[in-house]
DNA sequence: CTTCAATGTTAACAAATTGTTAAGTGTTTT
DNA sequence: AAAACACTTAACAATTTGTTAACATTGAAG
């Protein structure tokens, strides 16, 4: 697995560098958007970590640099930004940012944050058992565990919390939604928004967040 | 273990009954097809030998009729053929059959190629004996318990309730159930509703639960 | 703080899926 | 040969699921 970390402060480099190669990870750096792109298109990583606040090109224009780039269409993309910067967590998500980490990092967060995201493309790539936290679910079984107890959804709502769940923290657009859990069939917008609500209901608001103008996703 | 044997010349009949009655196996013998029908019919042999030239009906007709009889279906079925006959042995193994032995025979061959066959058959005996909870299903002995009781089910029944319970909790889609349980036939979907029921009459309602849209699953 | 597009909510309706009964056919047992 | 049993299907009932329309609410941008 490989990640591409983007920042221009040397310290933040050093810091996740060292963290996320004990993980096991493959590493590349670049401490602007340029490099950043440049090692992109050469190495293809799974995932970039992109800092917001970087001199001349900054991590939102790097982020839809990177969305255009064809090879780079299955690469996650992380932001870290400082709470206090003007940066809205909107503009990150529509510039096509998978997930988001506030500054000041914790290690033990970011590296949770990066291996879920991470899921899908190990070793773990057809799982059909996702556990997050006290959340599982079980496509063989078709079964729904929240804090022990067992949650029944109909099939499309299962088939959509599933789907959201099998990369937590990424956001889904209304497209990837519709082509993945409806296939070929067509539907309204608010079809998705009904289902949302179904699941919300049987199992709490909290799990499925949505981005206004982007999608949803599913988070703890 | 029952073995039928059926051949038109007596003293092959003799000559096998006799190897393979001191290797300790209950034999039956018949001269023709069509007796050789009859009788498998009452005895459920484990296994029969059928001479594929003879006259009338012959091997491969009788061996295709046997495979019709769904209360022989785990029966096992070895052909004898002279090398030089016109039967290809794709002919014997398209009819269904499990192996093939060339005349002249040889009876330490034949002997160790019944031995091989019957023990593979009562090697998955052990195998197919699952327990879950209070209810026990043994597909050899076309057994099931229940809280201790013995409970009848048809054969159809018995063998979804044995599909189902092979991989406990997990939702079988009607196709997988048709395709495992059916094998070559086709069922309508009510067809599976209907055995489904009777189980359930029979066992209670709450082992086989449904997921619509789905399929159906074992669970205690 | 107003505006407006996006999303949330509800209830009604449509569609899909499964359950049930009874009857027909074939097989096995008596 | 009759009776009992097993299997399948058709027809219909019951239930669940999916979708939409209509309207309410939200929240980001100006």
């Amino acid at each position: 697995m490989k990640i591409l970390i983007v920042d221009d402060e040397k310290d933040i480099l050093e810091f996740l560098s060292y963290n996320l190669q004990k993980e096991g990870y493959e590493i590349f750096r670049a401490n602007n958007g340029n490099s950043a792109l440049k090692v992109a298109k050469k190495e293809i990583p799974d995932l970039i970590i992109l800092d917001v606040m970087m001199p001349e090109m900054d991590g939102i224009e790097t982020c839809e640099k990177v969305r255009e780039i064809e090879s780079l269409d299955s690469t996650l993309i992380l932001f870290l930004t400082a709470r206090s910067e003007e940066y809205s967590e909107l503009a990150g998500f529509s510039a096509g940012a998978d997930d988001y980490v506030t500054k000041p990092i914790k290690p033990k967060l970011l590296i949770s944050r990066v291996n879920a995201l991470l899921r899908r493309k190990g070793k773990n790539k057809d799982q059909k058992l996702i556990k997050i936290e006290h959340i599982e679910i079980d496509k063989d079984k078709h079964l729904l565990l929240h804090k022990g107890d067992s949650v029944e959804l109909a099939r499309k709502e299962f088939n959509l919390l599933y789907y959201l769940m099998t990369v937590p923290g990424k956001v889904f657009t209304r497209e990837e939604i519709i082509s993945n859990v409806w296939k070929d069939t067509f539907v309204g917008d608010r079809t998705i928004d009904v289902h949302v609500r179904k699941i919300r209901e049987k199992l709490g608001d909290q799990y499925i967040k949505t981005i206004k103008g982007v999608g949803y996703k599913f988070d703890v």
